[in-house]
RNA sequence: GGGUCGUUAGCUCAGUGGUAGAGCAAUCGACUUUUAAUCGAUUGGUCGAAGGUUCGAGUCCUUCACGACCCA
């Protein structure tokens, strides 16, 4: 009976909100009435409603429809109410009125609180003031909210717990749960494009003995029956180009890749990775397939080419601008990247920069790196295609015919982001053992360099053909198509360091 | 790793070293077409944590925790 006392007490704090939620879902019980409830045949959505009785007049009533969802609001009115439920599309109004579902029913009402899910079922009508509603003829609670949700206007906006609790996040905004759909769309558009280029999707491992493909440090784990320290892939390149070998010919992976780094608002630990491989493409194949890909989601997601981001106004219709690294640095730099290919000359002007990057710690590729980002991906604005990449940044693409230390490759900027990293793929075994090589005598000053792979050279020694590839962030690419400045906006769950206990 | 900012009621936020506030939510009451419903009343606080300065600290100082943004 103690508690009981407790409940009885008027007040609004947490504990005494959560035990009037839990007096109420006693009372469905009391009345035989489970308030977790059954499944319900729900013949409508919220959108679907508003779009078939778009027609209806004020006061003229339509079909007979079933809709569930949370309720998110109510106007209480002696005798009546409105309730507002809420679905995935959106939320509609239902109205409940003591003449249409007397008493009994009506006075259920007192026993259902802000969050709860309910079943409906009526008429829809459009009300005087033009809302199109359904008049309720029957309906049941579908599911109890112990918890009462956020402000039903401002919604949840503490950002620790908006990534905490995504869920609350999710229920009461309702723009966080639109990005997650464009998210989910973007995707399906890519796929069902690759699909009907006659690409074939495939998986690959997550845990290997090594993690190459990419510059990153990896995370290490344990196979218990193997005694095997394993790695999560940085990447999902080099088994993919196996399948290459192995006459796939047209292959891609959209997955889950693991860097062991930083957070930052452009860096979750785990993120969304599409590469796709396409024998006898080249590099200049892969720029048609990725401005193919962006222009097709562009159009059949977006409906539009024309996007904002951040304080810009982009047009992502291609073809895109071209521009080599030479000229780029050239404009911007005022050297040449054959200039800047000399360690003492990039060091020196890294220095002159500014820029944190010591001769003894760095490679000669982290600092043409630093020197990029800092001169040069500023200005990348609208969708440019950056080409000719210096050798020492490309330990896996092919060399350019005429100029040796220039590789086949191209990077896709926008809004000074990296969207796209492409080659033509270096297929001559002898080439890539001795680039992998020059990665390993690099080792003690570069943790992120790549290991040499003999299992993935002694694939090359079977024969590749020659081969375009391109890797793609989703993560990022989503970022910038719903307007999103931070990472954490387009992950459902980003990875935060947990709570200390209470 | 460094810097700046933040952490106050369930939520959104005010708060000048001197009695801890508002709106929403909650509770009680009125209202049979409202829509951030309205109207009346009531309740709700370990001010992120721990120290310190002070006659007196939500407010000033130190450390710590978590988060946001910027830099590396």
């Amino acid at each position: 009976m103690s508690d009981n006392d407790q409940i009885d007490n008027e007040s609004g704090g947490l504990d005494d909100q959560i035990a009037n939620r839990k007096k109420n879902l006693e009372s469905w019980r009391a009345a035989g009435i489970d308030p977790y409830g059954q499944g319900y045949h729900k013949t409508h959505t919220a959108s679907q409603i508003r779009e078939e009785n778009e027609g209806l007049e004020a006061g003229e009533e339509g079909e007979e429809v079933s809709f569930a969802g949370r309720l998110m609001t109510r106007r209480d009115m002696g005798k009546a109410a409105f309730l507002d439920l809420g679905d995935r599309d959106g939320s509609l109004q239902v109205y409940f009125r003591l003449n249409n579902l007397g008493e009994e029913s009506f006075k259920r009402l007192d026993w259902v609180d802000l969050g709860d899910f309910l079943g409906v079922k009526g008429q829809v009508f459009r009300t005087k003031r033009g809302e199109i509603s359904i008049k309720v003829s029957e309906w049941t609670i579908l599911s109890k909210a112990v918890m009462p949700p956020p402000d039903k206007f401002h919604g949840l906006k503490d950002t620790e717990t908006r990534y905490r609790q995504r869920y609350i996040d999710l229920f009461s905004n309702a723009e966080v749960r639109k990005t997650f759909v464009v998210r989910s769309k973007i995707i399906s558009a890519m796929r069902r494009y690759l699909d009907s280029l006659g690409f074939l999707e495939v998986e690959t491992p997550n845990m290997a003995t090594l993690a190459g493909g990419a510059s990153a440090r990896p995370f290490t784990t344990h196979h218990n029956a193997l005694d095997l320290e394993l790695y999560l892939r940085i990447a999902t390149e080099l088994y993919l180009k196996r399948c290459i070998v192995g006459g796939m010919d047209k292959v891609y992976e959209i997955g889950r890749v693991f860097r062991n780094e930083g957070i930052s608002t452009r860096h979750n630990p785990e993120f969304t990775l599409l590469e796709i491989y396409e024998a006898y493409s080249d590099f200049e194949g892969m720029v048609k397939l990725t401005e193919g890909i962006i222009g097709t989601i562009c159009k059949e997601v977006l409906g539009t080419y024309e996007v904002e981001f951040e304080n810009y106004k982009l047009n992502l219709e291609p073809p895109y601008r071209r521009a080599t690294m030479d000229e780029l640095f050239r404009e911007h730099a005022g050297k040449g990247i054959h200039e800047i290919r000399d360690r003492e000359t990039a060091f020196a002007m890294a220095k002159e920069a500014g820029l944190d990057v010591n001769p003894n710690k760095s490679t000669l590729a982290h600092c043409i790196d630093k020197l990029f980002e800092h001169y040069v991906e500023p200005h990348l604005i609208q969708p440019t295609v950056v080409t000719e990449y210096p050798i020492e940044l490309s330990p896996l693409a092919k060399r350019k015919p005429d100029d040796l230390d220039i590789t086949e490759r191209f990077e896709l900027f926008v809004a000074h982001n990296e969207v796209a990293n492409a080659f033509s793929e270096l297929n001559d075994p002898v080439d890539q053992k001795g680039r992998f090589e020059a990665q390993a005598a690099n080792k003690d000053i570069d943790d992120e360099a790549h290991p040499i792979d003999d299992d993935y050279v002694q694939a090359l020694e079977y024969g590749m053909p020659p081969t375009g590839g391109m890797g793609m962030g989703i993560d990022r690419l989503v970022m910038l198509l719903t307007n999103s400045p931070s990472i954490r906006d387009v992950i459902l769950f980003p990875l935060l360091r947990p709570r200390a206990q209470k």
